[in-house]
DNA sequence: CCTGTTTATCGTCAGTGCGACGACTAGGAT
DNA sequence: ATCCTAGTCGTCGCACTGACGATAAACAGG
């Protein structure tokens, strides 16, 4: 019964990308118009199928830097984005064309920034919230515009506003997303590589959607050892009384987590 | 750029299964001997292809009955065992036939009884730690003796004692479900439909591999509304005094988590 | 029957961490 | 100077946990 190679079925193995940044206090994801057969001129997740030889990191990695012209450091951040996997989708029929079978990741992007259009943006060519140039067409979209039952907005059922099943992709990205900041240091990941705890905190706000007390997230991010780590540059900008800069600990794992408001 | 089906290449898409069970205090995990060409005669996690016109979670349940007679209920738990996805791999060369996508899917079967040989198995024909009669061979390993660094007996470096990168599969399915138990029901997947607070607390004893303050456990348990529902049969034998009969509550969700000990 | 052993279950107490919220600080804008 | 805004420090009460004592209900032997 195991392994019989002899009945092996066709399958197109692709990568789709559930890329998140935040900005202008709103959880964003990147989508593309579709210019090919299927949902053509519908608006859906960035992918591509993986290539003969290639990893399927490699493949992500590399769709990701065509879309986006973001490099990512997978397995530890630098400068690049964070890019994990997420989950696979295969349903027969979930393609008209052929079986395809198609590996979701995750990526998170620093988009911070939150000083209005003065962002020059992730995406090449084009600024964060805008559209792209000549370029295939590019948004960042609030996933509360794509994503029904979410919060707010109007009760929409199952508009499906992307093609395919990237609606259901999307929501298990960002649920994904939502879950990790709570017990990582993964919210670190949409800001830039010094940031301010009220940076951070606006990034816990916008993701989850809730407004949370700066005191008590101060307490708690920076009474976390090895969180963070202050930069010594006590300064920045950002209305007020000024801030300290941090950078990230070493601790990827957050402990007790950050509890998330709502029950 | 996006999706350019001419350049696919021949893909074939398996599935995995890391099915764990707690006997006899010790968490362990459904092995098979190999038949065929590559690794033949190893031990590997049970799998195979995905057929033409099947769903991925369909195919991860017909294996799972196929090697060990049990059946799902795929999102809910019925008396059938629970099944998620996992993750998915596929690094080129992972298979040396060919270029093989698999995606890994984890198994939690209620295999307790604890009750010595009494446990009539969930492997057909077998009883649980034994091994199989005319059928592939199959046995329940601890996961102790496979995954080296994680705890106990001696120091293996990397020793690969599973077929391809199964070892790597393994690992990451035990510490989903270590990591899961702790703000889920999921540890009562792991016991029959009606149990004792000390039977999911040993429950949680094997698959951390810790010992508990039953005290505190049961305080905790009990004290979590909706978690646990009182038969109202009230009675059992373990040992001692008789136990309380529960089965699951409707909340999946342990809010606030069980906490695994050791810092 | 009495005693020791085993497991279940109830309580107590101190320490930790969190939510709510007051108070003060340090810049920019008017 | 005054207001506004955002950052930072403190305090109080509550909920929950870990450590651990005590009692209850079965069984095994003597």
């Amino acid at each position: 019964m195991p392994f019989e190679p002899s009945v092996q079925a066709p399958f197109a193995v692709a990568v789709d990308l559930v890329v998140l940044a935040v900005h202008r206090s709103a959880l964003r994801t990147l989508v593309v118009r579709r210019g090919e057969s299927p949902d053509r001129g519908r608006w859906a997740l960035p992918g591509g199928f993986v290539g003969a030889q290639e990893d399927l990191e490699a493949a992500a990695a590399r769709e990701l830097k065509e879309k986006t012209g973001l490099s990512v450091h997978v397995a530890g951040n630098g400068d690049g984005a964070h890019l994990e996997q997420l989950a696979t989708y295969g349903d027969p029929g979930r393609d008209p064309r052929t079986r395809v079978v198609s590996v979701a990741h995750l990526v998170l992007v620093s988009g911070l920034g939150e000083g209005q259009e003065s962002y020059t943006g992730v995406v090449r060519g084009s600024v964060l919230g805008d559209v792209a140039g000549g370029e295939p067409e590019v948004r960042w979209v609030p996933v509360d515009e794509l994503l029904p039952g979410d919060s707010e907005t109007h009760r929409r059922s199952a508009p499906s506003l992307l093609a395919f099943d990237h609606d259901r992709i999307l929501a298990e990205g960002v649920d994904r997303a939502r879950a990790k900041i709570e017990y990582s240091s993964l919210a670190t990941s949409f800001c830039p590589p010094e940031f301010t705890v009220g940076e951070l905190r606006r990034v816990y706000e916008a993701v989850w959607g809730v407004a949370l007390d700066p005191r008590n997230f101060h307490r708690k991010v920076t009474g976390t050892p090895g969180f963070l780590v202050p930069t010594g540059g006590t300064t920045s900008r950002q209305g007020g009384r000024p801030a300290q800069l941090f950078r990230m600990g070493g601790a990827t794992l957050l402990n007790p987590p950050m509890l998330r408001p709502e029950a």
